[in-house]
RNA sequence: GCCCACGUAGCUCAGUCGGUAGAGCACUUCCUUGGUAAGGAAGAGGUCGCCGGUUCAAUUCCGGCCGUGGGCUCCA
């Protein structure tokens, strides 16, 4: 038979080996570097035969994605190898391979400690220096369940039930036989770079009511510098941790006496907050937006109305006031239902847009709340639309016009996913399609490309989720956008239509930023702590050389601070290295020398964040530079903002 | 909520195999008046997270609680 293999067609007897027909037609590093193939959709073993119908075989590199994949998912097997021969009792249950590198969950009677980590890696690296080939073979489900069920592995024979073939495959590698549905690395030795990162408990099947497990990360690569580039990029995003420079620079702390998951804003962190809130205001009311606000706490019953009550109940906070019931707002749609309720509504007053930056609470689980990232009080900058049917498409393209240009503002890539009509839902099918239509038109004519998570959607409506990603190629969900058909329905609201007939409005709730909290840690750990100069709490701080120059600090104060640039003067008795590193540290964009030149000439000697040297300026010239400094982002979208003021 | 680890001065951390603790930075005072990433000296600062137990004695050992950190359906 012959076979497509790149470039070259080889000849391929019947029976023989995947290995066989790429070694014909790759050269020999191309071949080394194989770790599988792919034939159609099937990714194949390198031992594996050749399947009949097999017209085109592609080699799968080691340092491609699904090479990667492989090679962790071989790890784990390798790993589960060690442990079981360390630990004999130990039981094994699944180890995918995941998006950095691998894990396998085991059942033992003892947590595994740092040093059991190190002798567990301390045993793969021997066995993938054995190289033992992995072995495929296929088994009846019956025959893999007597094997297991001998092995006293229940939770492989609980897996083996769940599956639906008539037969399962196995790979052996040295002493060590796994459930698995392949494909492998040809032999061990085909992992030569991992580390094992660490231990955590892991619930079997992620049920909190069945055994925790031991869940062992690890990460492996194709090659040792990528490794080494993997783990630089951990200790990279360490030194980036928005809880250390929180700290480090003022912005803002937590406190065990004030209670978990409630940030506490110091004078900088909020003056960034401010800042950050002020110019959303006013962007929201030049996309005809209104500010409105509701109360923090309303009527049980209203949470009843909404179905939060039933379906959000765990995460709120009620209390009570003159034996009335109150649930904290977790969210803000309500008293802006009440607000298009407080009148009667006209087709012509559609779409109404109501913005609040509202400050929610969430009953979070304790073990989930992380820094600014997972709090149970945070500001959302939430609006929520209502608008004709034959508006939505405007409606939603607008806003994801809007999350483009502000998430381009700080220079933050993203992602769309679009997630449809679940399963247990409600509205009509022709509310979801006309719904789910208008969101993918939007995505499209803004040329966004997207996912689809089919199912995902709310149960109230589909959605569109935007994931920005970080200096360090993380994702963060940020924005969302949500039809949502029960609201307008259960607080029956209406408008008045040209025919004088009355109609049920649209609703869309959609966030920009998200949480104002959470974003502000995301930014932090982008910008390593370096604000852009508009949104920066100190934007300029005076150094005296000696005490000969405070009144001409005291005067450039003065002119800056008139000008709306946010200013300090450091005139301490200190050297003027102390001054200069305190300021860098503190990440100040312009650092204004004063000494016995620029007192005599009337002006400052400018130094930029970073250590650049702009020499001898006048005032006037370092307001301007400053100013223009502020500006210069919003240059690049259909963005405005006057900071300085 | 659950599993594991951790909790010592404002910050970063050392230390006590049970006899009530120490460094650097920061802070205060003094000396120094110094031109672009740390000038010098002295001083002050801790119920060793909280509560209970064991003990002649607990920051140290044990238990409970609080808080923080790493995880908890990327499915053989």
């Amino acid at each position: 038979m012959q076979v497509r293999v790149e470039d070259n067609v080889v000849e391929a007897a019947p029976g023989s080996t995947v290995a066989g027909a790429l070694a014909q037609a790759l050269s020999g590093k191309r071949f080394k570097n194989a770790v599988a193939a792919r034939c159609g959709a099937a990714l194949l073993d390198l031992s594996a035969t050749l399947p009949d119908d097999c017209a085109e075989l592609a080699p799968v590199p080691a340092d491609s994605q699904e090479g990667l994949e492989i090679i962790r998912h071989s790890a784990a097997h390798i790993m589960a190898e060690a442990v079981k021969k360390l630990f004999p009792t130990a039981q094994v249950t699944i180890g995918p391979a995941i998006e950095h590198g691998f894990y396998y969950d085991f059942a033992y009677e003892r947590p595994f400690t740092p040093d059991d980590l190190a002798a567990i890696e301390a045993e793969m690296t021997r066995i993938a220096r054995a190289n033992h080939p992995f072995a495929c073979r296929q088994v009846s489900k019956d025959e893999a369940k007597a094997l297991f069920a001998g092995l006293g592995e229940h939770y492989k024979l609980e897996i083996i039930e769940d599956i639906p073939a008539a037969s399962v495959s196995l790979y052996t590698q040295g002493g060590f036989t796994d459930l698995c549905r392949g494909p492998h690395i040809p032999a061990t030795g085909f992992l030569t770079a991992f580390k094992l990162l660490s231990v955590a408990g892991a619930y079997w099947r992620g049920d909190e009511k069945r055994p925790m497990l031991q869940r062992i990360y690890g990460t492996a690569f194709g090659d040792a510098g990528d490794l080494k580039k993997y783990l630089a990029r951990l200790e990279e995003a360490k030194k980036r941790d928005h809880r250390k420079l929180g700290v480090a620079l003022d912005l803002f702390s937590f406190s065990e006496e004030a209670g978990p998951g409630m940030a506490i804003w110091h004078p900088k962190g909020e003056l960034v907050r401010t800042i950050l809130e002020d110019f959303e205001r006013k962007e929201h009311l030049k996309r005809g937006y209104s500010l409105v606000r509701g109360p923090q706490i309303l009527k049980r019953e209203m949470w009843e109305r909404s179905g939060h009550y039933d379906n959000y109940r765990e995460n709120m906070y009620f209390t009570e006031i003159d034996e009335q019931a109150y649930g904290v707002k977790p969210m803000n749609c309500l008293a802006h239902m009440l607000i298009y309720k407080s009148r009667l509504r006209s087709y012509r007053d559609l779409p109404l847009r109501y913005f609040e930056l509202g400050v929610v609470h969430r009953h979070e689980k304790s073990g989930v709340l992380h820094g600014l990232l997972r709090v149970r009080q945070f500001t959302q900058d939430d609006a929520h639309i209502l608008c004709r049917p034959d508006q939505l498409l405007a409606e939603i393209t607008s806003v994801i016009t809007f999350v483009k240009d502000v998430l381009g503002l700080f220079g933050f890539e993203f992602e769309a996913e679009l997630s449809t009509r679940p399963v247990k839902s409600i509205g009509s099918d022709e509310d979801w399609d006309r719904a789910t239509r208008a969101l993918t038109e939007a995505l499209s004519a803004l040329h966004m490309p997207y996912e689809i998570n089919e199912g995902d959607g709310a149960f109230y409506g589909p959605k569109i989720d935007i994931k920005l990603k970080d200096a360090l190629e993380r994702r963060w969900q940020c924005a969302t956008i949500q039809c949502d058909f029960t609201l307008p329905e259960r607080f029956d609201l209406v408008y008045v239509d040209q025919d004088g007939s009355r109609r049920r409005p649209v609703m869309l709730h959609r966030v920009i930023l998200g949480a104002v909290e959470r974003f502000l840690g995301v930014l932090i750990e982008h910008a390593a702590g370096v604000f852009p100069t508009w949104l920066t709490p100190v934007q300029a701080r005076i150094l005296t050389v000696t005490e000969a120059h405070d009144a001409h600090a005291a005067h450039v104060l003065d002119r800056l601070t008139q000008a709306g640039i946010r200013t300090e003067a450091d005139t301490r008795n200190e050297k003027l290295g102390y001054k200069v590193r305190e300021a860098q540290l503190e990440k100040i964009p312009y650092l204004l020398v004063v000494g016995d030149k620029e007192s005599e000439d009337g002006g400052v000697n400018v130094r930029q964040r970073g250590g650049k040297e702009l020499g001898l300026m006048s005032i006037d010239e370092t307001i301007a530079l400053i100013r223009a400094d502020c500006e210069e982002p919003f240059k690049r979208g259909g963005l405005s903002y006057n900071c300085c003021h």
